[in-house]
DNA sequence: AGCACGCCGACT
DNA sequence: GTCGGCGTGCTC
């Protein structure tokens, strides 16, 4: 007797645990198959993960159903896997199912509906005809204008959900209507179809052309696809279904993917610079002894070739790799450049990918046909089996945390997943995240540093200055463009070259800024901007709830220039037309970018000079390589700094510095303008230098005092629901629950409740809660227990809770 | 979550 | 008695 350990797929708290199944004669089961399972009362089918199997239990055998079948295509999760999920439910506080679900690829769902069919014959019809309530009637008369069947939604689409269920329910008792289950596993695989000739010799009549054309083909090509006839020899269906009902051709098919590779020449290694190469060795060296390696190397000073070579590496060691990077298809030059060296053995998995597609290249990796994975987050999933190495590029980035459940760290699982399959990580950045850059230099989780400080071919840094734009207000200038900046544009212009202008209107939380001296709010308690609120007129800490009327003049300076703020790129757009006329711009934000393809289209024509001036938010910040354009300029650098967030310096230097990246990397030196209303801010003065560490050491300073992360750890709940005054009372009851939970354990602190940052999202009210403690393990189990004792979700309000989040609005 | 059961008031 | 509205409890 054997019986399968399984994780049904059963969204909820109570069904997330592992229930046990009997596994019929003839039916092989292995751990890690997606099988079908009857569940609960109604014995509805629905999916379910093989995670264990066992030959006795303790539970009633006879009280046991049996697993219904196999699923038409097969899923299938490693052990290892398995244990990374494992992993995953309990570090990030998310459900069995929810973890399987967030590594296997979307649409694999087993599609579950319930077909209602109409008994035609029953008798039943005409009595029910006599004298009946209303809803019945109108139940059968919908399914009779249906053709006599229904499936669930549709039935839902049309009726009351309480009327439905006892109508439907008073007439399948009738016996006049049938409910079937029906079950079904997305058939996701696309087949491509091959003519073939069968027949010695065909005989086709002399007029017949396009048959003795379509003959002649199948001759000299055998094997051609039904897409290529058409395409290419204009033979329509007609034609091929003539001849295969006279025999004289055959048609096979064959799995097809639905990506057609993009034809890329080859390109053959290069070699690396001196300095290229002490990194690859040093990184070579830190793997052999069984470390994972943060490679901090300069913007320009050739990552990506490192890259390559560390996966080339292990492919010749026949094991596979993985590389993330953010929103891939911001990088077409990166994919170009791995499939150009590693040819169709490179799957690529990117957002702009339909769920077939994604599908297609899954099982193209689970096959082993690819051997390296390029994509963004969910990518770290990718089912290899001889996994040797995962590289994270631009690890700083906020995009490698998931936001929705399960709210996964990329570079956290990528790490887990390293150490379960004895693979190496490398992340890698020119501006790594403090806590990345604090594990490697401190060899925490076995992490180690290796540093690029020059660029190839010692190409120099570009110049970057700052501009004080209180010092503009005060000569008079109002223009988004201060007077320096406006004098670089005209030489760049003149001299043909390109122009990049950023902006970061990341414009949701407006804050409270002196345009006079550069004057900001802060709260006392929290060294974190205070945000204006419009309603009550006051200003607030979202982090301790600290608060104070709005001033009506500046603090500071007792200037009554107080301002909040908010440049849209389309302001830049038009300032910059106006200011430098007859001049091509390219814009390229959330609102120029909504459809598939076009952030490619806008880059292109920027990179063939269709423009010189290209304006957008950071998406234009990451990874490209212009080699024309010798002038950055930042139009606002400040809008990070004045957010309630204790990583506002971090981004700032992190967003200042790549984007100073994109200037100079082609044969002429660049410069950067950076406009600020806080000139004397660190970040900034060490972004102007190019220095990373000098940059590290001042914020490290900074968490060790204020005891944030990486010294802390951070427990993050929101509690959320349409209607105000329920949420003010569940924050606060929340408030008092989790102080019951901490007791006397004065490690842990407790903020809050107070208004999340944005305290309404979607007609909905935000509080939230922050737990800190210096064990990531402490605030685990004080999240774990007060969603055990969750009195609180209800219909009113909702609760989410999220480890270590990179945002907290 | 999703489903069925069963209790209870309203109405034939 | 019977209908249907709604709360309750369980899912190998």
């Amino acid at each position: 007797m054997k019986i399968a350990q399984i994780i049904v797929d059963n969204k909820c708290k109570e069904t997330d645990r592992v229930y046990s199944y009997l596994i019929p004669q003839g039916l092989e089961i292995k751990i890690g198959h997606r099988v079908i399972v009857p569940f609960g009362r109604a014995n509805k089918k629905i999916a379910g993960y093989v995670v264990g199997l066992k030959s006795n239990t303790e539970l009633e055998i006879n009280k046991l159903k049996a697993i219904a079948g196999l699923p038409s295509n097969d899923i299938f999760l490693s052990a290892d896997m398995l244990k990374l999920i494992k992993w995953m439910r309990e570090k990030y506080l998310c459900y069995y199912i929810e973890a399987i679900h967030g590594a296997l690829p979307a649409n694999i769902r087993i599609k579950n509906t319930y077909i209602y069919e109409l008994n035609q014959d029953s008798k039943n019809i005409d009595l029910l005809k006599e004298g009946n309530p209303q809803a019945l009637m109108d139940v059968l008369e919908f399914m009779e204008e249906n053709g006599g069947r229904a499936t669930k939604e549709e039935l839902r689409d049309n009726f009351n959900d309480n009327i439905l269920e006892n109508a439907v329910k008073k007439l399948i008792k009738l016996g006049v209507l049938k409910r079937h289950q029906k079950v079904k596993s997305q058939e996701n695989i696309m087949y491509e179809r091959f003519v073939y000739p069968d027949a010695e010799k065909a005989e086709i009549p002399a007029n017949a052309k396009k048959q003795r054309l379509l003959m002649d083909i199948v001759g000299s090509k055998p094997g051609i696809s039904i897409k290529a006839l058409q395409k290419d020899y204009a033979i329509g269906k007609a034609t091929i279904d003539n001849l295969l009902s006279k025999g004289f051709i055959r048609i096979e098919e064959k799995e097809a993917y639905r990506l057609v590779p993009e034809k890329i020449q080859a390109e053959s290694k290069k070699i690396l610079t001196k300095e290229q190469c002490r990194a690859f060795g040093e990184i070579e060296e830190c793997f052999k002894k069984g470390r994972h390696v943060l490679l901090h190397g300069v913007t320009g000073s050739g990552k990506t070739e490192i890259y390559l070579q560390l996966i080339e590496a292990e492919l010749k060691k026949g094991k596979q790799g993985i590389v993330l990077v953010p929103e891939i298809s911001l990088t077409p030059q990166m994919i170009r450049r791995f499939v150009s060296r590693f040819g169709d053995t490179v799957a690529v998995l990117h957002s702009g990918l339909s769920n077939g597609e994604k599908y297609d290249e899954w099982r193209r990796i689970a096959e082993g046909k690819a051997k390296v994975a390029i994509g963004a987050r969910s990518a770290i999933f990718a089912p290899f089996e001889k996994l040797g190495i995962i590289i994270i590029d631009e690890e700083h980035e906020n995009t490698y945390k998931s936001e929705t459940r399960p709210k996964y760290d990329a570079r956290e699982v990528a790490m887990k997943r390293c150490d379960i399959e004895g693979a190496r990580l490398l992340l890698g950045s020119a501006t790594p995240s403090i806590e990345s850059y604090f594990k490697a230099t401190n060899k925490l989780n076995n992490m180690a540093l290796v540093s690029i400080n020059t660029r190839v071919n010692n190409k120099v840094m570009p110049n970057v200055k700052i501009v004080d734009m209180r010092e503009e207000l005060k000569a008079g200038n109002k223009s988004i463009f201060s007077h320096s900046l406006a004098e670089e544009i005209k030489i760049a212009l003149g001299q043909k070259d390109q122009i990049i202008l950023f902006l970061n209107r990341r414009g949701y939380s407006t804050f409270v800024s002196c345009r006079s001296c550069g004057f900001v709010a802060k709260c006392p308690n929290c060294n974190i901007s205070l945000t204006y609120h419009a309603k009550g007129n006051y200003l607030t800490c979202h982090y301790c709830g600290y608060s104070r009327p709005n001033p009506k003049e500046c603090p500071s300076c007792k200037s009554s220039y107080i301002k909040y703020f908010g440049i849209g790129t389309q302001r830049v757009e038009r300032e910059f037309q106006s200011t430098f006329d007859d001049i091509d711009v390219l814009r390229m934000d959330a609102d120029t970018t909504t459809r598939k393809n076009s952030h490619k289209l806008i880059l292109d024509k920027f990179r063939n000079k269709e423009a010189s001036v290209l304006i957008g938010t950071q998406m234009i910040g990451k990874g490209h390589d212009f080699s024309d354009v010798t002038l950055v300029g930042i139009i606002t650098s400040d809008t990070y700094l004045n957010l309630p967030d204790f990583r506002a310096g971090e981004k700032t230097f992190q967003m200042v510095t790549q984007s100073a990246g994109r200037a100079g990397r082609g044969d002429k030196p660049g410069t950067v303008i950076i406009q600020t209303y806080s000139p004397e801010h660190y970040s900034l003065l060490y972004a102007k230098n190019h220095d990373y560490e000098g940059f590290y050491k001042d914020e490290i300073k900074m968490r060790k005092e204020m005891n944030y992360p990486p010294f802390s750890h951070l427990g993050h709940i929101v509690i959320s629901g349409i209607g105000e005054d329920a949420v003010v009372k569940a924050a606060k009851e929340a408030g008092r629950s989790l102080n019951k939970l901490r007791g006397d354990n004065s490690n842990i602190e407790i903020w809050g409740p107070s208004p999340a940052p944005l305290s309404r999202i979607n007609n909905r009210h935000r509080w939230q809660l922050v737990l800190k403690s210096v064990k990531e393990e402490e605030v685990l189990k004080i999240l774990r227990d007060f969603n055990n004792s969750a009195f609180l979700n209800s219909e009113e309000v909702s609760v989410s809770m999220d480890i270590n989040p990179l945002n907290m609005l």
